[in-house]
DNA sequence: GCGAAATAGTAAAGATGCTTTACTATTTGC
DNA sequence: GCAAATAGTAAAGCATCTTTACTATTTCGC
């Protein structure tokens, strides 16, 4: 065999182990899943008449009340995501009237943000959008492998984060 | 119990679901463990010494051979993205001087692109980086429920793609 | 062969959910 | 009472796309 044919049957096997690994490729698979359930819950929302929510707000919307209201830095710790994230989520639903916000009498750099009562309405179909996810997903998988799979995307992110320290 | 009462004892109740249910939030889990595998792969690519590479190209560019070439919509029907992300990467990396893109003689509206020898080390290195972070997925969950979690996700991306057509 | 329709590709902008950097306005802590 | 910490905003950037709109070829159907 020459070199020329040695390399261009590395070349072959690499294709096939790279098609082989094609549908292995979990971190793409990852995504992927998750921004289905992304569009799945907006679209949901959409079909129940709130126009306008993102996924993210779902995620928002379960932190807060309608009394006292909370701060945003306080939602952004909670969350585990930035202040500024959080900030712009309130601002987004601010405008759209599902939070309301005033400034808070006990520290004067500070916001607190409420539900509103359509707000309320909001996170009410969200908890039913999850809800009703869930169980599509438990009835496909069973409720052995979505909890399985919810634990295995658990310690996967716990060990990327400790090794890699990132995200 | 007044009307105010039972409507603060709702909220009281919802707040405690929502807590609940935080740490079920699937669709946010999923997609932050992907994400951690996209920073996890750019990060131990960049240790290697390759700068500028994105997740995105991991997916690319086990599809690229270094003879003939690949059209571009032909790559993108294969990877399941829009042409135009295609094109978009195809530009990227042939900045990084990791593809080439040739005419396609027997077809003047496509273009071919191949690999180069660098592009080619790339591609082996994150073929490398893969299947490290693979084995230590393997290692913290064990074989089974790795392979419960892929096809776990396969399933439900399935379900999704089906009952909501989406992506 | 010739004109309409399909196809390969590019360009530019927008969606989404973030982050980072840089800044202002308060409040706290010594 | 003054420096340092904290709450928040503003603006830009990043990553991975998509959508809309367009050009340049090619192919199909007659």
């Amino acid at each position: 065999m020459t070199d020329a044919q040695a390399s261009q049957e590395r070349l072959r096997a690499l294709r096939e182990e790279a098609e082989r690994l094609e549908s292995k490729r979990l971190g793409n698979s990852l995504v992927k899943l998750g921004r289905q359930v992304f569009a799945a819950t907006v679209e949901r929302l959409r079909l129940r008449g709130y126009e306008g929510i993102r996924f993210s707000y779902t995620n928002l919307l379960p932190h807060l009340d309608r009394e006292h209201g909370s701060q945003i830095t306080e939602l952004a710790e909670r969350m585990d995501v930035s202040k500024q994230a959080v900030g712009q989520m309130v601002r987004q639903l601010e405008e759209l009237g599902y939070v309301q916000v005033r400034k808070d009498p006990s520290d004067g750099r500070a916001r607190l943000v409420a539900l509103t009562e359509e707000g309320f309405g909001v996170l009410l179909a969200g908890l039913e959008v999850f809800a009703e996810i869930e169980a599509e997903l438990e009835s496909v998988l069973g409720r052995e492998s979505l909890d399985a799979l919810r634990d295995g995307v658990t310690k996967a992110r716990a060990h990327l984060e400790s090794r890699d320290g990132s995200e």
